[in-house]
DNA sequence: ACAAAAACTTTACGCGCGGAAACTTTTTGT
DNA sequence: ACAAAAAGTTTCCGCGCGTAAAGTTTTTGT
């Protein structure tokens, strides 16, 4: 771009010898124009500097290309890095991705969706606060926006719903730990904020019956996003009362699990399998900071790769699919062990 | 919002009983009409379902209330937290911030500038990549936008910065250090992409020559972000050659940090203080999971919501102040010293 | 080579709002 | 109460682009 600066298509299209609508046509897809004439309005964008103004662009337009990408706590590094990878599959399909994160309120989660309403967005991907979140918000909104629900779900909302298999990958885990040693206990927030762990509970219970062992259940209190804080607290406190049946814990996420492994590393106990260790931690989602615990953590690992391309494969199929709604689906991605030295 | 939908201010303005050109100026700022105005405009505005079209509004507004926050890299908590702490203060100035984060990328970060140049915003909060920054186009940009850069560190760049002041943070960790036993190592990447890197070795330096100690630096080598591993494997590869000249090591951030005692505790190295302890071990900025560690990680704190307040405060008087630019000027908070169990 | 199809050009309009100018009404200070 | 200041009204234009319609040129298939 080493020409002057173009103030609008109309300056840019004389430069480049194109007329203004076939110009307008080929910034909003650039396979719509003929090669040659591409070839040309490459030409001249190669050679001034011009970019045609967002603002005007999406006036006018019914759908503009703006996805926005919504996650419940940004500060979770397994969101930041769902919401990377989501990014880029987005700007890999030639779509502007807007980033917004809830941090864990309710009524900031619904700002977002109205603010969102007002960009008139092509889809979004959200992955709701879950049982917290203002349902009728978020339903309305569902309504009037392509909605793709990722990670965690709501109750018939959404156009589409992308997760782990909780039942497969809980199974799993459980199946694993039985094996190798005592039956895991299940440890899990009393008042869950993510909906996953209701599911992950009851494939525990599922799970844990089918292999004839009596189910443990210890539940947290505490409110919040702070899951190490309460793993660690509440973790702590139910060890020291013997909440636990067995030496075998399952936590229902790894933030929980390194909240837990924090409060037995104070107490002096060893994690970890084989004699010598005192208890058996093992986690869910193979958050990116489970391999660093001490003892690194035995947990499932989510595909986050697998998460996020069928996120923004199902939410284009919706986009393109147009009002015709289809039935809801439920896309579930399998967890695989992932097998380190705390059980 | 019982009434029926507005599709523009025109209608909202007939409705309200308010001419149009002030129910714009309302918009523009609440505070800029009489309160009876406002009043009546409110009282419309609850009784109606209006929103301005965002993309109109913007469109012929010279500036516009955007404002980007420009992060390196999201899945890290710190900038998770940060991010957080930045958008809720500028929501409360009535500004609306977009997060970006360039995903240690210069490429993508070059991409966010220039995207974001396109959304005419009235200001940009930037924590840049720093030593792999496209300096140039950094550079270029801030001369365009309104920019404070904070966290990271470009020599010449942005109008204001605000960041830890690492000469006294640095100073102060490693006076406790050596005043409690051996005086620290400093372990950190031998080519770091955070600039705060190279003021932290030099403050080391500084420090121990003031003390009368000899410097010991480790250098980790190892590209990108992925600071945990390069942390655990070169940290834990020095340790065994016998590189660290003392009992304690100072890292030159808390991931690192978590890396080296992931490290110790594989090759089953008590760390701590006072007698059965093999290592000590520090770190620097008081992470998130920092308390979670095992032990507990000694660090030093960085004002997260100092920071951000002082961000988006200077951001504020440099949009306020237009174009007659002032000084450059180096806003500096300091940390404290966070005596956990690990030094 | 010829007709049909596809792509492009010309012309024109409108989106929803910002903002300026000239005028009228309300508020403020003494 | 009166003039000055502040706020609101009316009228108008333009921003940069999407998009539709009608006409023209180029490409495609046989």
């Amino acid at each position: 771009m080493r020409g002057r600066k173009i103030k609008n298509m109309e300056e840019f299209a004389t430069v480049s010898g194109i007329s203004r609508p076939t110009v307008s046509k080929y910034f909003n897809d650039p396979e719509s124009v003929r090669a040659t004439t591409r070839a040309r309005i490459e030409a001249a964008l190669d050679k001034y500097d011009y970019r045609p103004n967002v603002f005007a662009m999406n006036q006018n337009r019914r759908l503009t290309k703006i996805v926005g990408i919504v996650v419940p706590y940004l500060a979770d590094p397994f969101f930041g890095e769902i919401a990377r990878n989501v990014e880029q599959s987005c700007i890999a399909e030639g779509l502007s991705p807007i980033l917004f994160s809830s941090h864990g309120d309710p009524a900031y989660e619904a700002a977002i969706l109205d603010s969102l309403r007002g960009l008139k967005p092509a889809g979004v991907l959200l992955a709701p606060l879950g049982r917290s979140s203002d349902r009728s918000v978020v339903e309305r909104f569902c309504d009037e926006v392509p909605t793709v629900l990722f990670d965690s779900y709501i109750d018939d909302i959404g156009e589409d719903f992308v997760g782990s298999n909780n039942d497969q990958s809980i199974g799993m885990i459980v199946e694993y730990l039985c094996r190798t040693g005592e039956p895991p206990c299940l440890f899990e927030m009393e008042t869950p904020s993510n909906p996953n762990s209701n599911k992950r509970r009851a494939a525990y219970v599922k799970a844990m019956e089918s292999h004839g062992h009596a189910v443990n259940v210890v539940k947290a209190p505490g409110l919040g996003w702070d899951f190490e804080e309460i793993g660690c607290r509440e973790g702590g406190r139910a060890i020291a009362e013997g909440r636990f049946a067995t030496n075998t814990i399952l936590c229902s996420n790894d933030r929980l699990a390194i909240g837990l492994l924090a409060a037995a590393y104070q107490r002096g106990l060893r994690v970890g399998r084989g004699s010598g260790h005192a208890l058996r931690i093992a986690g869910h989602d193979d958050h990116p900071f489970a391999r660093y615990t001490c003892p690194p953590l035995t947990t499932v690992s989510q595909d986050y790769t697998a998460i996020s391309k069928k996120s923004v494969a199902a939410l284009l199929e919706r986009i393109e699919g147009g009002e015709e709604a289809g039935e809801r689906r439920s896309i579930l991605v399998e967890g695989k062990l992932v097998m380190r030295d705390s059980a």
